[in-house]
RNA sequence: GGAGAGGUGGCCGAGUGGUUGAAGGCGGCGGUCUCGAAAAUCGCUAUUCUGGAUUUCCCAGGAUCGUGGGUUCGAAUCCCACCCUCUCCGCCA
């Protein structure tokens, strides 16, 4: 949520910003709304002084045992009046909340303008194409050939776009979560935390999932509760309405979760193996940064996800994302996207966004940076550290042998009991 | 699921209809004392909104005691609903 009192003064602003997001907002109804409401506050709080005055006078009188009768029927009438205007006013500021829950955040200047993913840029690239003497099979197919994935029988238990890891393909997917979380954990100096997988809504809320991306997530029947979309939600919201001392500033938090997302609208895009399902593991990195620092914490955690991948050995690049492919919530995003070498072509892997005070204005998350200062909101980081399924798919891409086997990397042996080869 | 208790400021905790934004304490900040520190002692110590001004904390005012309604001239205090926490019982990994 951006502050009202920023989008006031700036309209024109937020309405280009939003525009360069892809986004069409009209802000007359908002510019109506506030007119109104300081007009309507103005007579409302006039009308509860002369209430608070009189009820205290009232109160004095019948100490003094005088009679008030009079006092208590003209505030009758006050009070009466007050209800009226305080029931206007109260729908003119539900009104203002939900345009302003429905404006996204406002992209930093950094960020290149553009509305397509083609106006993304490149930042650095690491790694090669890995060279194969043959036509490199999809992952799905190499899955189902080494008898790891089992599409048809996920969809049996449940419907398309689920899967089953069957055998080392269970102990690939558990290895790298292993793997990520110690890195995370031992070298870079992030917590680790298992959170619930099922939020409410004033979590989405907090992290704008809610309340405009409703679809995209999966709801619990006769509840307000839902699967979680991401562990940025329930990390993001692990703070919510809290005020942090700056010592303890930047919190760095890495967790592990199983994701869930309906993907409606999806139909006919990157649907094919591992890509795109309803539910996937992954492995999340979420910090809480003071303003001031917040833009070098998104470079270390960009980069902590990025090590994951060097040490995999999976050739990537990382692309800054240019307005129009910038989420809701983001001001700036570092996607890491991983060669794929059947499909020729890079895939997003993780999307490392900065969101600086829009989410923690919306979850209310302060620090204080002395003692005696006010307290401000902080800023929120996200980004993944890795996604697995599409990671696997990575991995068995491209390290598959002529002979339909895998290669197990280098780094990842040893949370395979030494297996070299998936075979 | 059943029965009971409770939710008050950064934290603990008093407060059951009338200057209570809220006693007391802890923590924090500042002063006195001290060579310095501790102890003692005194003072300050919530957030947010509106209007004004000599425009960043100066003045006036509003809101906030889990959330939302209600009663009342007046609600932290009474009533209703919901949420959450704790205890006991039941069930269960």
């Amino acid at each position: 949520m951006l502050d009202i009192k920023f989008v006031q003064e700036n309209l024109d602003l937020v309405i280009r910003k939003t525009a360069s997001k892809g986004m069409e907002i009209n802000l007359t109804a908002f510019k109506n709304l506030i007119a109104e409401k300081k007009a309507q506050l103005q007579k409302v709080e006039a009308l509860r002084f002369e209430l608070n005055k009189t009820s205290k006078l009232i109160g004095r009188m019948k100490m003094d045992k005088e009679d008030a009768l009079s006092e208590i029927a003209a505030m009758k009438k006050v009070s009466e009046e007050t209800r009226i205007l305080e029931e206007k006013l109260k729908t003119v500021d539900e009104e203002l909340k939900s345009i302003l829950l429905n404006i996204p955040n406002i992209p930093h200047e950094s960020v290149p303008e553009g509305l397509s993913p083609e106006n993304n840029e490149e930042v650095r690239m690491w790694g090669e194409k890995p060279k194969f003497s043959f036509s490199p099979k999809p992952h799905w197919e190499i899955g189902k050939n080494l008898g790891i994935l089992d599409f048809e029988r996920a969809s049996k238990i449940t419907g398309s776009r689920f899967v089953v890891y069957l055998g080392k393909g269970a102990l690939l997917e558990r290895a790298l979560i292993n793997f990520m979380l110690d890195i995370h954990t031992r070298e870079k100096g992030y917590i680790e935390v298992i959170p619930p997988f099922i939020v409410n809504e004033i979590s989405l809320t907090g992290t704008g999932n809610l309340p405009k991306f409703e679809d995209d997530l999966f709801k619990l029947q006769g509840l307000s509760w839902y699967l979680i979309p991401t562990a940025e939600v329930p990390l993001t919201n692990y703070y919510r309405d809290e005020i942090l001392e700056k010592e303890s500033l930047p919190q760095r938090f890495v967790a592990y979760t199983p994701c869930f997302r309906s993907e409606a609208g999806s139909y006919g895009k990157d649907v094919r193996g591992l890509v795109r399902q309803h539910q996937f593991n992954k492995v999340e990195l979420m910090t809480f940064s003071s303003p001031e620092n917040s833009y070098v914490e998104l470079e270390k955690l960009t980069s902590d996800a990025e090590d994951i991948l060097k040490r995999l050995g999976l050739h990537y690049r990382v692309v800054v994302l240019c307005s129009g492919d910038l989420g809701f919530s983001g001001a700036k995003t570092y996607d890491l996207e991983l060669w794929m070498p059947h499909r020729d072509k890079f895939l997003e892997i993780s999307s490392c966004t900065n969101c600086e005070d829009f989410q923690a204005r919306r979850a209310n998350i302060r620090f204080r940076s002395e003692t005696k200062s006010k307290p401000q909101f902080v800023h929120t980081l996200n980004g993944s550290g890795l996604a697995l399924g599409r990671t696997v798919s990575a991995i068995l891409e491209s390290y598959q042998q002529k002979d339909g086997s895998v290669v197990v990397p280098k780094a990842l042996q040893p949370y395979m009991n030494g297996l070299e080869k998936i075979e």
